[in-house]
DNA sequence: CTGATTGACGTTTTT
DNA sequence: CGTCAATCAG
């Protein structure tokens, strides 16, 4: 195997390949080719492909490394080495086991939305008005307390103040609500598997077996559930490879614990620490900013990153007057470079802080007629029609999702109205029975109309034989659907709900997008099911609506989050309002220095996502609700700037 | 039961 | 300035 496009410390973390190992790699410095190479020399040391471990941090990160991976080896695997994220890796495992935690083995996975009305519910449940905790603030309370594995009866004890202790009430409802309906969140998805490897010795040893050598991507994001996970697993000899940058730890908000990185030696003892310090991405002006501006974060391991291409550019800093001025230039500029100097529209990225502040510039993209993806958009799957077909689906997965049953049982309107829905459910939830079995009994008693009770009935042996098609033939996903779609005459439901032809033609076109794009999921997954699609599509980043996939793929500008940007690079970069209160962010400002200094690192993540030219802009004045504010100068560029503070 | 209008209210990041 | 939920009129 040939590691001469590798510098010598690369090369030392590919091949030491067994026992702890960790990988200090600064922001350009080729830590995904390690892992790549790492894999490769593995399989080519004889080491079966399928009992490797690669965990990366997105599904797509997952999908890009599979196929290097694969293009290292040459010839195609006939096993596969497991890359994936945590979830995704957890919804594997739990697949198999996770009726002995007392959930059905068709379990399903709320996204976000089902957890917000959830939230919302529960918190109406209390008597909790939403001034004294809004159901984000729930949500994130419980997000918080699941990743360090602190479960609902022992909240009440640790809660702090007013906020935490309703959010105690909340989680302990919020939680019973999910079981009882056979749901998971996506912190569940790790709780739920460290319990069943505490619980159950055997599983556990299963998989420990399973794997023989891990490897972590993105290794100063884990939270603590999986870093004990991932513990658990290696127990038996140690080999594991964790690769990450303590100045990009982003996700602190989301339980990520830079300790786990900062303390990795110490954790696994004898571990080998290798730094990646050459940076061969950013000119040397770009890392000469990125540098000074991250010197200013206490609490870090000390690396300097040392540039190996000369620029040609300075970085540029930039003020407008307004923030649609900032819009205009930027815009302005990206075409001039473009249409005069030849450079193509997908060099481009223009990355910020907030998912609000890119309207602006979507509409002057649009306006200059530039093509453009907003990546990290979720708007396909957001969709009304989208929605209610995803559905359909879940109940066909299992009869017994109520939730996702109201949404649809009359949706095309087959004659069960609200009042009888909304008895049934009643009903069933009074003698803890799915809605299907208490139908005949409120007939019987009056509760509903004999006509809404046929309907019902007709429903549920609709379902029923919807889900042993759907059983016996996963392959053909794309067909049942569409049929299923032919068969409830979703159609005229459309021409029914919205009268404007245009809108009509609009919607129907995004169903026929939606059945090709399972068509996708089908030519590109080895085994397709109804679980296993329904999963992805929760799990996976969903800013792939198939308009958008092959947008990124051609020639378009990219606008996304610092978040989304983490783990890219793209030629030409304009991070825009580098402003107080926007970046840092306000809430941050008014917080603790620790969350300054993440608003520090997200900043540096944008700064090293430039390989030759970078531009910072702000707005001297930003609309807020409708009045300008004026905006200062974010202290980040004064620390980037500054020789020395 | 649908559709339109009003009014309160809001600021982060996402697997 | 927008959004979204509650409210009201048809």
């Amino acid at each position: 195997m040939d590691l001469s496009g590798l510098n010598p410390s690369q090369r030392e973390a590919v091949e030491t390949l067994n026992g702890p190992v960790l990988v200090l790699a600064g922001a350009g410095t080729g830590k995904t080719r390690v892992i790549t190479y790492r894999m490769a020399r593995l399989i080519r040391a004889g080491v079966p492909a399928d009992r490797i471990l690669s965990v990366t941090f997105t599904n797509k990160a997952a999908k890009e490394m599979l196929e290097r991976t694969q293009g290292l080896i040459g010839k195609s695997l006939k096993k596969r080495p497991w890359i994936s994220t945590f979830h995704s890796l957890c919804v594997k495992i739990l697949r198999e086991d996770i009726t002995h935690l007392g959930y059905p083995e068709r379990f399903t996975i709320v996204d976000r939305g089902d957890q917000e009305s959830l939230a919302r519910k529960v918190l109406r449940d209390i008597r909790v008005t939403e001034k004294s905790l809004r159901p984000g603030d729930l949500l994130s309370l419980i997000s918080r307390w699941k990743s360090t594995g602190l479960s609902p009866e022992r909240v009440a004890d640790v809660a702090q103040d007013d906020k935490e202790f309703l959010g105690s009430m909340g989680y302990r409802r919020y939680q019973q609500s999910l079981k009882a309906s056979g749901s998971v969140d996506f912190d569940d998805l790790l709780l739920l598997t460290e319990k069943l490897f505490d619980g159950f010795p055997d599983v556990l040893a299963r998989h420990q077996e399973r794997f023989s050598h891990v490897q972590i991507d993105e290794y100063q994001d884990t939270n603590g559930i999986q870093f004990r996970l991932i513990e658990a697993l290696v127990r038996p000899h140690r080999n594991l490879c964790v690769v990450g940058d303590d100045d990009q730890s982003i996700y602190g908000w989301r339980g990520a614990e830079v300790k786990h990185i900062l303390g990795f030696a110490h954790q696994f003892e004898g571990a080998k620490v290798v730094r990646l310090e050459e940076n061969y991405r950013c000119t040397d002006r770009i890392i000469d900013i990125a540098n000074r501006l991250v010197k200013h974060n206490r609490d870090r391991h000390n690396k300097v990153l040392r540039a190996h291409k000369a620029a040609k550019e300075e970085v540029r800093f930039v003020e407008f007057p307004d923030e649609q001025l900032e819009a205009e230039k930027v815009v302005g500029e990206i075409r001039f470079l473009h249409q005069k100097k030849g450079h193509p529209l997908r060099d481009f990225a223009i990355l910020f802080r907030t998912n609000e502040q890119p309207r602006l510039f979507e509409t002057e993209l649009r306006r200059q007629q530039l093509p453009y993806v907003l990546m990290g958009s979720q708007s396909f799957y957001d969709r009304k029609e989208i929605k209610d077909l995803l559905c359909y689906l879940k109940v066909i997965w299992r009869l017994e999702d109520e939730q996702s049953l109201l949404r649809i049982i009359n949706t095309p309107p087959r004659g069960i109205s609200t009042s009888a829905t909304q008895k049934l459910l009643d009903r069933a939830v009074r003698i803890g029975e799915p809605i299907w079995k208490v139908v005949d009994a409120a007939e019987a008693e009056g509760d509903i109309t004999p006509k809404a009770a046929e309907a019902a009935r007709r429903l549920h042996s609709q379902f029923r034989r919807w889900q042993r098609e759907f059983d016996e033939r996963p392959t053909q996903l794309d067909r049942l659907v569409q049929s299923l779609l032919e068969e409830i005459d979703y159609d005229r439901e459309l021409e029914r709900q919205y009268k404007e032809e245009e809108q009509q033609v609009a919607r129907k076109a995004t169903l026929e997008d939606y059945v090709n794009s399972i068509a996708e999921y089908i030519d590109r997954t080895s085994e397709p099911s109804l679980h296993d699609y329904l999963t992805t599509v929760v799990l996976e980043r969903r800013d792939e609506g198939p308009d958008k996939e092959a947008m990124a793929n051609a020639d378009a500008v990219k606008l996304m989050t610092l978040h989304s940007a983490k783990g890219l690079e793209f030629p030409r970069v304009y991070m825009v309002g580098m402003e107080e209160g926007l970046l840092p962010h306000k809430r941050t400002v008014e917080g603790t220095e620790a969350e300054i200094a993440e608003e520090r690192r997200l900043a540096y993540v944008g700064v090293t996502r430039a390989q030759e030219s970078l531009t910072l802009t702000r707005a001297a004045s930003r609309r807020k609700w409708g009045k300008p504010r004026p905006s200062p100068a974010s202290r980040f560029l004064f620390e980037m700037r500054g020789s020395d503070d």
